[in-house]
DNA sequence: ACCTGAACACCGTTCAAGT
DNA sequence: ACCTGAACACCGTTCAAGT
């Protein structure tokens, strides 16, 4: 009845195998888990997750590799915390805000989950490779859940706006803002690689190539919550 | 004027660089591009984008690394195509179909995109990673577009649309199918973990620990599309 | 002219030896 | 009892030597 010891890093195994404080360290630790996670995040939002080294992590910390096993069990382990690190800057708020209306309050957190995002953008594809159950992760998960509540949302409706929500979420900042989107600097190349593009094979993308680029990415993310919150709308009861 | 040697692969300058058939292979050579691009395909299906290693996949064309890279830059490079090769698989419809509502036919090519990546789950960090540009990726946006334009929407609506769809489809089908997802037979335990939390800190997560899991794939997908649907059937002119 | 064995630098990880 | 230098196996990539 040991733990699973292969569960796989981040997943809800392995978060349930972990320790909320651990216990085995005595004493104060040279180096301590959260100097690491926060080390690693610095790291990580500078150079991403791909360039990130376990010998450039040791350095920074004035440590060696061998010390970083003493705390994770390896690297991927070590990114799952980071990922749960950046879901603890959400400012969730812990109860149903006066004077908000559902659709405000709800547009107000989708907004801010994005804004916390797109401070870490080389982060997302740790966040987007599984479903967030790290203590953060379910600390949101359960304010987002009981602010729907609160607004009178049925249970199974509000699960579901909030799976439906959140991957909005993910996905748009993922696709716009993560390791590999074109860097704004590059969006007029994008554009002119559109137009570049022989109309007679592309004509609907060559004539669209101005509202494909370019769009201001606040406007274009609200486009699509609205959409989500529109039907979310009809949907209530 | 040369063309930007170090163009990120996958992103528009770099596919812009790439010859549609390169010209400098002369005769038969005993590997070919599309065999790799293939078997890479296989191999990642199997293991996935990180076990995937150009050793194993040269053993597999009885071949040399080094032969793989008087083909591709790099890793990188093969998987941009690699990502490509997926998207030549989804069927996405020439002309405006007979007899069927906008909201059918959008319904439909969302459904046959949907299905597609889900065949191919260890590809879905690839293609969300950054905006497709690689042929197959040109050639469906272009036949959405028109498919969209066709059934009168302007193209500015069309536009954002086909973004907000993507990025739903692709958001959602790699946190619920993407590598380190909770597998079918995971999800009983991850139900378990949202109901051993404490209730008096999770109120909410253990009342709608059954709404969070289990729930069918296709109905959540079909749930959370409608949503956008029904937001884009009211911004329709 | 094209292919590739063998090497290179460097990665994540481990462990015996330090303090 | 805790830390870590140094090594190990293996990765992506390169190049000189093959055919």
């Amino acid at each position: 009845m040991t733990p699973e010891p292969s569960a796989v890093p981040g997943s809800p195994a392995w978060w349930a195998s972990q320790a909320p404080a651990p216990a085995y360290r005595r004493g104060r630790p040279p180096v301590d888990v959260g100097r690491i996670v926060d080390m690693a995040l610095k790291l990580v939002d500078e150079v991403g997750v791909q360039a990130l080294t376990l010998r450039m992590l040791a350095d920074a910390l004035d440590s060696g590799t061998a010390t970083l096993y003493r705390h994770f069990a390896g690297k991927d382990e070590l990114l799952a915390h980071v990922a749960d690190r950046v879901l603890g800057e959400v400012p969730v708020p812990t109860e149903v805000p006066d004077g908000l209306s559902w659709r405000e309050a709800v547009e107000r957190g989708a907004d801010a989950f994005y804004r916390t995002v797109r401070r870490h953008p080389n982060v997302l594809p740790l966040l987007v490779a599984q479903v967030p159950v790290g203590p953060h992760g379910l600390v949101n998960r359960e304010r987002t859940l009981s602010l729907l509540l609160g607004y009178g949302f049925p249970v199974e409706l509000a699960a579901r706006a909030l799976t439906a929500i959140g991957h909005y979420v993910i996905g748009f900042a993922i696709q716009q803002h993560g390791p590999g989107a074109p860097r704004p600097e590059d969006e007029v190349l994008l554009r002119d690689y559109y137009r570049s593009l022989d109309p007679a094979t592309y004509p609907a993308t060559t004539a669209a190539a101005d509202d494909l680029t370019g769009v201001p990415l606040e406007e274009e993310f609200r486009f699509g919550l609205g959409l989500v919150l529109d039907g979310l709308e009809k949907a209530r009861p």
